[in-house]
DNA sequence: TGCTACGTTCAAAACGAATTGAACGCTGAA
DNA sequence: TTCAGCGTTCAATTCGTTTTGAACGTAGCA
């Protein structure tokens, strides 16, 4: 690798020389760049995805500072990151006495951190669904005992209801499973 | 949220009026945008649920123009959802003798649809981060046969690397089960 | 007390994804 | 053949989200 070696920057080329091996600096370089093209294709965002994985692959504990240096990005979206995989269980904060920064550590346990994540994200915006969904079944409830005889096309909306409302109980039940083994 | 508003159609409150029942039209009306507000957080986009729903409570097959008219949207939208949602399997196309214009129906096999849907959008951004992770194997592995023995910190990225790469076969297995259930 | 180094916030800018709509090609009818 | 009506395309635009960075609040220190 006759390349650059300064600080870690100069990673945007990716290019990778066959014939010798690859340094695991620039290896880790091109994990970061997988883990934020991954969390930005999950929805999460791109820096928190890299935010973990410098954090995963650095020995000492960082600070928001470094996160800034190492990866380019601003110090609000540092803070914001670190605090975001801090509620996912993601980073730990560790106090260095005499020392007024914040560091992180990471935290391995993926499962818990992505059942966090999934819960926070996907799980809330499914559950507007499914309220929406639930108003919906009760109007339909309500309404069929009102009227005994419902006209054709009032029939036909029921019965269609009914269909969506079957298949999102037994989503609902897959959804929790998968969940549950994400966990373990 | 702020959408644009069409011909008086005052259903924007959503305030629900406790003592007298729902027209099916105002249900099927708050179910589309349900549905909009669903296909949009699953990272789909807002039309393609909407016109899935308007034809899945249509009795009649519906035309590109039903579509715009009916949900307010272009006809690029329209074409474009509608033959997203037929790569799914959650339309078919409906020739009609004498009528030059394509009308679809729905499908209501909705395991089959989202599945297709899933393996179609997230398989396919799950594959790229894979195929990354993958390329790093390699490295890991050349690299290991090459130095027999390796610094404190290529044997920390090295050991670091093992736990992600442990992780990633443990979730596809998860997820692959995930989709079978699905299409079941 | 004032000073410095830190983390946080949020209005604005940059960015990217969704949507539009005019132009286009195609097809069937006359 | 021309014409009218249809679906498709894609450059331009609109819209929502992410990122920035200056301003701010705070805590430790002398």
């Amino acid at each position: 690798m006759g390349r650059k070696r300064k600080n870690g920057e100069a990673n945007e080329t990716m290019v990778l020389d066959e014939t010798e091996g690859v340094s695991s600096e620039e290896l880790v370089q091109r994990i970061i760049q997988a883990a934020g093209h991954t969390s930005q294709s999950l929805g999460i965002g791109r820096v928190t995805g890299q935010i973990y994985a410098h954090v995963y692959f650095s020995i000492e504990p960082q600070s928001l500072d470094d996160l800034t240096k190492g990866l380019g990005i601003s110090k609000g979206s540092a803070s914001m990151g670190v605090r975001q995989l801090e509620q996912w269980g993601g980073l730990e904060k560790i106090w260095v006495k005499g020392d007024r920064k914040d560091y992180y550590r990471s935290r391995d346990t993926f499962g818990k951190i992505i059942k966090n994540a999934i819960v926070d994200l996907i799980g809330k915006r499914m559950e507007i669904s499914s309220a929406l969904l639930g108003d919906v079944e009760k109007e339909l409830s309500a309404s069929g005992k009102k009227n005994a005889d419902l006209t054709e096309e009032q029939e036909f909306v029921r019965q269609k209801l009914r269909g969506i409302l079957d298949f999102q109980k037994k989503s609902e039940t897959i959804w929790d499973g998968f969940i549950v083994k994400m966990l373990k």
